[in-house]
DNA sequence: ATGAAAGCGCTAACAA
DNA sequence: TTGTTAGCGCTTTCAT
């Protein structure tokens, strides 16, 4: 059996009082003892019992990140970046994946919770207005990573979508492009990333027209694809195209291929998230970078935050992204 | 607060002992009983504390999930399905990276172990073979995942590497090629792909030739460009290449480009694992699938059976791979 | 069929 | 400075 406080204050000749005090460095405990009950800890491998503790009101540290969708391959950076600076924190994280489903995000948020995880990192989107409600209610700690979610007072970290979307487009319209298709999804973050564009092609002038906006229901390169291939299928298609992430653009590229259209000659391609696909496309995507090391560093600083001391005021920090270019974009 | 198995014991006018009974389907309890307390469970909404029951020596219904680096495409695709097995069977997943890194992998185990997580899946390699011979001895669950450890007896869930490697190499030769290169990494896993190759060259009555066999140290897009370029720098270079990943056979391609040379006129490339790698590469990869969703419910199965009884007899299942022909190989 | 009581391993008052 | 004690929420004999 593993060793228990016990087994290491009986052997050391003290109380488990005393082991625990010295394990947690509270209360004034001499130094000789101090120095008797580490080396046994040390001796006999001893390491506390989390689920005990755990149930003493403190950590599990085990946090739970909720994303919707594994497919999509921002979502697997996302992960990447926020276990590790989880493990540099002495967190790990559970992976829920919710597959946009409410239902299915209920019924992982209530497992979760059965198990007290410390805290819920939300990426991206979550239906479930009600489940969020409740976690909110309780005092759960929750931070929403890479979206937002307006109406509710909740702790955020996430990009400026906003001001990616200006860049991916300014980079566009600085080679010349005058008609800018998009390719968006339902989200939050795509909607902000559509905002940019808009923005970006007001001040420079040009007029934003109908129909060079294509939506897809969910991200997949299919449909991606097919609602490239709509704006391409036009008389006056666009000479560029901003896709809200890269699967979007990914699926741009292949409806761009079948039509027999030279990338970036006859067509400039702009993604966003920079994933590694980027690099396996040809030519290589030129995409819009989340600063992801520094927003699963702040994401953890804040759900840690959030759990030692629940302040009632929220925050949001929203870092900016950054254009990467590569192949996909050229002149007219 | 939550309520406890005390409140709904005190509300519904019975012991704890009977609510627990009740809720655990053990003991006998008259259905009017048993009526009355789930109806106040159900009311209060009442969810059974995950980590007191795990105290008394239940599960904790969490899984570690070891995964050398998540850059890999493949290893994603291992987290998904296992993921949602996991889901299917009321376990979660704690995700661990271990950068192939062995002190890594000591510290991962040591903290999961604290965290009393019921069984430890470990996918694709494992460097620490004291930290394995640990596990074992002390009777945790522990399942390798997509590779094998020879000399230790222990419960495995993979797929044929070899006869992966055979198929790959088959469907070159019966493509007419004759002079086939392959990129390997140090791994288990590609030792037994290269092994297949070796067997298809062989039955096809091709010899063997040295120089065809390049090396990777690491699983990268820019190692795996410079491995294929050699092969491909030479003189008489082989007209087609497999990669013992897709990760490799995407380098490959890359390599392919830089040198001019058209896939799969000029060169045929096929790799291993059916990543979504696969249908972003131009042409789109062969490639040998496992059956994931298989791997991933087997492994499950497997690791929630020895949690439950600790039979002496380990086992080991090796799935059958299936090749998926797409535009990257041809005729020669 | 039900309940009382002990205990899983730990922490935190409170005493000494 | 150290120890005693109670208790986190649950399960499990063992009585009744």
């Amino acid at each position: 059996m593993k060793p228990t406080i016990y087994d290491i204050a009986r052997i050391a000749g003290v109380s488990a009082a005393t082991v625990s005090k010295v394990l947690n460095n509270r209360g004034r405990i001499s130094d000789k003892t101090k120095q008797k009950v580490l080396k046994i800890v040390d001796e006999l491998h001893y390491r506390p019992n989390v689920l005990a503790s755990a149930m003493k009101g403190k950590f599990t540290y085990q946090i739970a990140l909720l994303i919707p969708d594994i497919d999509n391959p921002v979502y697997v950076q996302f992960l990447k970046h926020i276990e590790e600076a989880g493990q540099q924190a002495g967190f790990s994280i559970v992976m829920c994946s919710t597959d946009n489903d409410a239902e299915k995000e209920a019924r992982q948020v209530a497992f979760m919770r059965q198990k007290r995880v410390d805290g819920f990192i939300i990426a991206s989107k979550f239906r479930n207005d009600e489940v969020l409600k409740e976690l909110l209610e309780d005092g759960v700690p929750v931070v929403l990573f890479a979206f937002e979610k307006p109406p509710f007072s909740i702790d955020i970290v996430t990009v400026d979508d906003y001001l990616g979307g200006v860049a991916a487009v300014e980079h566009l319209v600085s080679l010349g492009h005058r008609r800018i298709g998009v390719i968006a999804d339902g989200s939050y973050s795509s909607a902000e990333r559509v905002r940019g564009y808009y923005a970006a092609l007001q001040s420079a002038g040009i007029a934003a027209e109908e129909g060079l906006v294509a939506e897809c229901q969910t991200i997949t390169l299919q449909e991606a694809e097919e609602a490239a291939g709509r704006l391409l299928g036009r008389r006056d298609r666009p000479s560029a195209v901003f896709g809200c992430n890269d699967v979007m653009a990914a699926g741009a590229m292949r409806a761009a291929r079948k039509l027999g259209l030279d990338v970036p000659k006859d067509l400039s391609i702009v993604g966003f998230d920079n994933t590694d696909w980027c690099s396996l496309l040809f030519p290589e995507l030129t995409s819009v970078a989340m600063p992801l090391p520094e927003l699963g560093k702040k994401v953890m600083e804040v759900i840690v935050n959030r759990m030692e001391r629940n302040e009632p005021t929220k925050q949001t920090v929203r870092m900016f992204p950054k254009l990467v270019v590569r192949g996909s974009t050229g002149p007219v």
